[in-house]
DNA sequence: TGTGTAAGCAAGTAACTACTTGCATTTGTG
DNA sequence: CACAAATGCAAGTAGTTACTTGCTTACACA
């Protein structure tokens, strides 16, 4: 039915901006421009729709990762890239489904699966490279990945409420990240690196 | 007056516990051991005493970082060490803040003080590693900042939710992201790496 | 044309919310 | 002892919450 769908993205959206508590049906009816009885009908509780709702909007697909890296600072950074742009479009979400965690355990084995799986992945290649020994540094990509991931996180959770701490400009901040990253775990970029370097250098002394 | 101590200590706790909407007057008098009324005849609303609770809990010294860098290493883990346990010992608060910070920016504000000054003391810190020549490879002190951040933040959020994705053991967590980060910057760490490495090496021919 | 299903509407329930009022009790201080 | 300030207690206010019931309307399908 129509009315399902509109009262399920009603309530993700109210959820989003008010959390669990302030998510009210008074206000999910309203904004889905449906009759407050219309959800009891349909989904018997509160509880049951969002219930329906969180895994909805959950249940998203990763950009992937090779299996073999070839160019990791392409690859990577795109990676990033779509990650962090998948964070930011959900932030609110994120921040009022994290701050429901201890109530409601529930809401979070499906919150969890994307960074679990987004973790799995980026582990998964990070082994990789250190594997062909394009990797230099001994690292432990668990904590390597960690640290990407984090990074991303916190840029695209905290970034409204201090833009002045993260990197400018926003959308070269994955890039940035990932750089860094690659520096750490000791992955030279071949050609296009030597290339950024003389630009640099061109640079620096015209200017 | 104790009362007024007990009230905001009560409000602190159950507000890291159910964020603004679950902290009721009568939770909060039930935690604190004191009437309904006492409440409002202390604080007039809900609001100011929340607001006072907030600017209480929010006001906190975090570890120096010197001005001049003599052991990055040492230095450096030990201050994300303290970074990661103070937004450990908070994890539900914040938690909780950075769900309400769109409804309710007043909170945010002081709120964010401890991780803009984290912020500045760190860039500080390694701007000044840069300047020494301690650091090899070019780097945005901004983003180098941002990331070994991002990292202690998503780990102290986190772990609770998925303690699979972050690194073992948790102890050793701070310290390993100070690592990365100071191989990404390139930071050499004189004797007691060397030391470190060899003590490897010993383990790996014995294994 | 008839019938069933989904929806709207109005009203009501019991519990809870922030907050108030009036009065009695405790407590520290001169 | 006396007085005032701080607290407790009981009750009440007006609004909101999740959820229910009974009745009416609209629409699809046979």
């Amino acid at each position: 039915m129509d009315s399902r769908n509109e009262i399920i993205n009603a309530a993700c959206k109210v959820f989003a901006q008010l959390g669990f508590r302030g998510c009210t049906t008074r206000r999910i009816a309203d904004a889905a421009g449906v009759n407050e009885v219309t959800i009891f009908r349909q989904f018997g509780s509160k509880e049951a729709l969002l219930r329906e709702a969180m895994k909805r909007t959950h249940s998203v697909d990763l950009a992937p990762l090779p299996d073999v890296p070839s160019d990791p600072e392409r690859e990577l950074t795109s990676w990033s890239e779509s990650f962090i742009q998948h964070l930011r479009l959900r932030s609110s979400i994120i921040r009022k489904t994290m701050s429901e965690m201890e109530e409601r355990p529930e809401m979070c084995e499906s919150a969890s699966y994307v960074p679990r799986q987004a973790s799995a992945d980026l582990c998964h290649y990070l082994t990789a490279l250190k594997r062909q020994g394009t990797a230099a540094e001994k690292f432990d990509p668990k904590t390597a990945a960690a640290m990407l991931m984090g990074a991303i996180f916190a840029d695209a959770m905290g970034r409204g409420m201090m833009p002045d701490v993260y990197p400018q400009p926003e959308e070269k901040a994955a890039q940035m990240y990932t750089r860094l990253l690659l520096k750490a775990i000791g992955v030279e970029n071949g050609t296009r690196r030597t290339t950024t370097k003389q630009t640099k250098r061109a640079k620096q002394l015209s200017a």
